[in-house]
DNA sequence: AGCAATCCATACTCATCCGTATGGACAAGT
DNA sequence: ACTTGTCCATACGGATGAGTATGGATTGCT
């Protein structure tokens, strides 16, 4: 009757099982990546599965390969694109607390750093993104040595408030308080 | 022969199941915890465990409750008792970032945050040291607001660290670059 | 229409690990 | 010496989840 209007019912592909991967890992983290209950969610069973990948690792690594590849400029593109470097942090501070959404597979990830898979791709996340700020912060006006470790620090921050208020729930802050902190953040982690 | 002169081969107790729970969960997380696998690592079988334990997480509980009780006050109990309260935070700082053996557990412990019973342990435990940053700063001058603002970000940088540094292997930077970032730490967020 | 490649369902095997059942070893009390 | 309570070994049952084997269904190509 209709060839092709809904995308249901439709073949998967490899692309397919890899977002619905990166989805599942991003709600219930790593150690729920299961193959029969992928199979599920996806309306398929485990032959679905075992066509298209080799096993249950190899959909890991390509989730993580995929992630690490078109997940990473969501946010830092459009910040470069500022031309003033004193505007550039800041704004970043404020895009990054208030889209929490593209952090939740970053933050699931944090959670599975004993897997040797996810440990490379983290190491070379979280490398890319400390250079990032330290640019940011040489532009800003801090001398190098300095910027480093202002970078490191800026990082580790974000990190642990993933951690803090993401996957703990801490006393859950409202959205005033929560403002406040993040203008905190800025007027002591940026120089003036 | 001998009666008890060395603790091998004598009956074991649920307190040093709980022990060497912690131990393991420190050095392979606490989705190692296996039964079986402490067993053999305590020279005995599953027999033993559950004459002690009703189940594994009631093993995880305990250990969890011991680790929240005796192992609080190592860092904390120190730090009070320096007078000035200008000098405890520089202080405590240095001594964190010396000694990270005690924060082995805590940083398996954060890589654990899917599991219902380490959350609330570690929502209980991150309060406190936040609460103790939060009077700690405001000794040190700052207004209450600006206070509780600052032991968050404190807190959630220490927290970032254990993961990049500790769980993560980052470019596992040297002893005296190290000794650097964290006075630059204490310069940026104690202030003067 | 007919053929071949692609995609998936069904039905297994196998390993792991929690928990149970039961009997034996060893200590202490009387 | 005999019993009793404590601690542990052995041997099982059962659930879960990865991976395999194989045939059926669907699509694209000619």
């Amino acid at each position: 009757m209709d060839s092709s209007p809904k995308p249901e019912r439709t073949r998967l592909t490899a692309e397919d099982w890899e977002v619905a991967a990166l989805q599942l890992i991003a709600d219930q983290g790593v150690g729920a990546l299961a193959v029969e209950a992928l199979a599920r969610q996806l309306g398929v069973t485990k032959g679905s599965f075992y066509w298209h990948f080799r096993t249950r690792e190899a959909l890991l690594q390509a989730a993580l390969e995929r992630w690490e590849q078109y997940g990473e400029n969501e946010v830092l593109g459009q910040i470069e694109q500022i031309a003033d470097p004193r505007q550039r942090l800041p704004e970043l501070f404020r895009r990054v607390a208030h889209e929490l959404q593209p952090h939740r597979v970053y933050a699931a990830l944090l959670k599975a750093l004993d897997h040797p898979l996810v440990v490379p791709v983290m190491a070379r996340v979280s490398q890319r993104r400390t250079e990032f700020l330290h640019t940011a912060y040489r532009e800003a006006g801090l001398p190098p040595r300095e910027a480093l470790n202002r970078a490191r620090l800026t990082y580790a921050a974000y990190v642990g408030f993933l951690q803090l208020n993401f996957t703990l729930g801490l006393p859950r802050i409202n959205h005033e308080e929560f403002d406040g902190y993040v203008e905190h953040m800025i007027a002591t982690l940026i120089p003036a």
